[in-house]
DNA sequence: ATCTATATTTACGTTAACGTAAAGGTAAAC
DNA sequence: GTTTACCTTTACGTTAACGTAAATATAGAT
């Protein structure tokens, strides 16, 4: 893909690339609606906010959200700026993740104490055999 | 499941109700071998390490880990301390983990910062509604 | 004794998230 | 002008992690 580089805009396998995910995955997301490139005749073109949406969606994947979880986080970014009732359905979503992220933020901190734990027991096993 | 509470043991439905978790899925974890519980006749009886193990692996579940990958999390708590390069090779998991964590911790810090932005947008856009 | 609750095994079904292969279009390079 | 290197669509295949249903066992309550 030879693509305008002084405008920003991107091709599959340059964000394939980027990214390390496969044009797969990435015509998959599109598939289910996460990404909307525009077309130059057939040919997918992607513009920062399709490749800024994609880093979302990968983010997302190692944080270990199913695509539909991180459809939420993607409209989160682009959101449907409509009436009052939409914000305040969005601010309560907002909400919820916020309490997802302090759960995997506790359980990240527990783990890592556990972690430490096994180490420190490995070790100690390390020093009896060598004495 | 009626269990003696003095000494510590529990039944499927004991951990399926303190967890949350179907007890197909527990007994799912026994099938690829993450659980191993004794038996009272052909009903199954847990110990605390078994409910540890279990404990393990559903925080695993919501940091995204797959089973396989729990069930790295699982030997470290209870490993074959046998030979030197088990040990050595049970240091270099811990780190491969620590260094995942590491990265998760990463996503959740810039995940909550862009939910903290959403949120402003969002309160701007009720109040330009509101004015 | 029989109802109720909970346990078991076996086995087929389901969903998400792609993998993989086939068949073809396009455009620059040699 | 034909290879090379991409791009495309279509469609069937695969794996993980259970769900779900059926048939059966057991133990305590009525």
């Amino acid at each position: 893909m030879t693509i305008n580089s002084r405008i920003a805009e991107y091709g599959i396998s340059d964000l394939s690339k980027e990214f390390e995910v496969t044009t797969r995955s990435i015509r998959h997301y599109e598939d289910i609606g996460l990404l909307t490139p525009q077309r130059r005749g057939q040919t997918r073109i992607y513009t920062p906010t399709d490749r800024t949406k994609l880093k979302l969606i990968l983010r997302g994947k190692r944080l270990g959200f199913s695509l539909e979880e991180s459809r939420e986080i993607v409209e989160m970014y682009d959101p449907d700026q409509g009436n009052i009732t939409q914000l305040n359905s969005l601010l309560e979503r907002i909400q919820i993740q916020r309490e997802k992220l302090k759960q995997q933020l506790h359980d990240i901190h527990t783990m890592r104490h556990d972690l430490k734990e096994a180490e420190a027991v490995c070790r100690k096993a390390l020093n009896k055999i060598r004495s």
